[in-house]
DNA sequence: GATCCGCTTTCCGTCTAATGGAAAGTTTCG
DNA sequence: CGAAACTTTCCATTAGACGGAAAGCGGATC
């Protein structure tokens, strides 16, 4: 015979086949790498992230390539087509951010500053929706990112008018945090001053809280329940928003789509 | 004994488990029975569409919905909100999405009508990102939509100036289609002589083709490489689009577009 | 140009986790 | 109030997932 090993045989397969884990969330685990900081990634760094082996992580990123929620760009993996069209869908999106966009546009028009939606979840706020002109100078914030509701004026203004139980969590997260920049709110009293005012006054601004050069406004979007759950807000770069043209453009966009939030149910 | 029947033994299992399919393909297979005319699905509809038996949806989309891949909406389910997040990583719109916005604005601006951003997919044109004001009529296509390459201006354009390969895949389309109105070109000297015309004007029209009430102008965005997988656009509805005016505006913000475009490497 | 290192890909024996029919529980409807 | 349709739970069976090992693949470094 020519060949004295013709195939090596492998007699130990898997020991410790798994703890227990689904395959589902292995898979999901794998999608779930990725995130804004890490919208590319190797097929080690995913199976160092999601924390399963190379060889498994191998097998399911190629179904997940196969169906399309990730595809391959050179080496590495991104995030698929059919997913980013499956997120369309998401409720979310369709229901308040569709709803918004128009009137967000005359905020554009009138102000010409990058116009911000933001929208609670759990103890932050999301940006839901962003537009900026060719002339509002570079965004800085993107969609999908999320500030806390202490360093943020969307996070303010959804705090001053809405659920009266988001108080605790935001102090508890502040207390957490620490500060973003040397500006940032970090005191509960110091908070509950500035959340009075902006009761009182109908609007929240921050002043280099989140990031320095970072100057913002936002008014509470109040839907036709009552309830608050949105901002909706311009922010600039490098000089603070001149308030007083703003607000009242802000306010009538706010009460625009306020009015036409919860109407078709919950998101 | 006071229980006869504590617990009844069950002695037959699962005959078939499966025929050959893995435990990722179904729950993917899950999430895409989920599409613009169905957002919203119940586990049966649900188990139906990806054809899995529901006691084995009922399991798969409990894990789903604790990732936050699905989320429950009363008794059904819809897309969730981290998927969305998810999503916004795809490189499609992270790398053209995002950069032909502001541009978009502008035309916005100028002509207040709805602004379309449609790419090159496969064998049909998508819909990437859309932008309407207050003023501008209700939007009747949404961000992930599709349509034909021959009955779209947005498609016209970049069958006019993007690869010559695109012909003999639209043609076949255009065959196999069949007309959309009465008024969707629908033979092959007609599209030619169309897509001709479209290359000596530098844009492309559409009259109530891919819809009635519904009229369009596209120009091409040629990338700086040279190639056309892009059209910008806008649609009215009722009456046809001014074409004078409004040209001119496109393409400076497609010419804006293009440069930018590929710079960064594919997507 | 040989050696090393880190990565991707393939292989396959073992065995766990997925399977789905059936039954129970729940809501809807006439 | 019974029938129909749907959701949820159960569990005996086994098909599919698992992952260590080894092979293959660049691209650094000496």
């Amino acid at each position: 015979m020519a060949n004295a090993h013709p195939r090596k045989k492998r007699e130990s397969a898997s020991p410790s086949p798994t703890p227990g884990a689904t395959v589902t969330s292995r898979a999901l685990a794998l999608l779930g790498s990725f995130d804004s900081a890490h919208p590319r990634l190797s097929l080690s760094e995913m199976a160092r992230r999601a924390e399963i082996p190379v060889a498994t992580a191998h097998r399911l990123s190629s179904e997940l390539v196969f169906w399309g929620a990730l595809e391959r760009s050179g080496q590495d993996y991104v995030v698929g087509h059919r997913l980013w069209k499956l997120g369309l869908l998401a409720p979310v999106r369709k229901n308040i951010g569709e709803l918004a966009a128009p009137y967000m546009q005359d905020v554009l028009f009138v102000t010409q500053n990058v116009v911000n939606l933001f929208i609670l979840e759990d103890d932050h706020v999301l940006l839901l929706e962003r537009l900026s002109g060719t002339r509002s100078g570079a965004p800085f914030r993107r969609v999908g990112e999320q500030l806390p509701l202490h360093a943020s004026a969307a996070g303010k203004a959804i705090l001053a008018f809405g659920a009266p139980d988001l108080w605790e969590t935001a102090l508890e997260n502040m207390a957490r945090a620490g500060q973003m920049t040397e500006h940032t709110i970090s005191s509960p009293a110091q908070l509950r001053r500035e959340v009075a005012m902006v009761r009182e006054r109908g609007y929240a601004t921050t002043s280099q809280e989140a990031g320095l050069d970072n100057f913002g406004i936002a008014v509470p979007i109040i839907s036709s329940d009552g309830t608050c759950t949105a901002s909706l807000g311009v922010v600039t770069q490098n000089q603070p928003v001149a308030v007083g043209p703003i607000v009242p453009v802000l306010r009538i966009a706010a009460r625009g789509i306020g009015r036409r939030i919860s109407l078709g149910g919950e998101y």
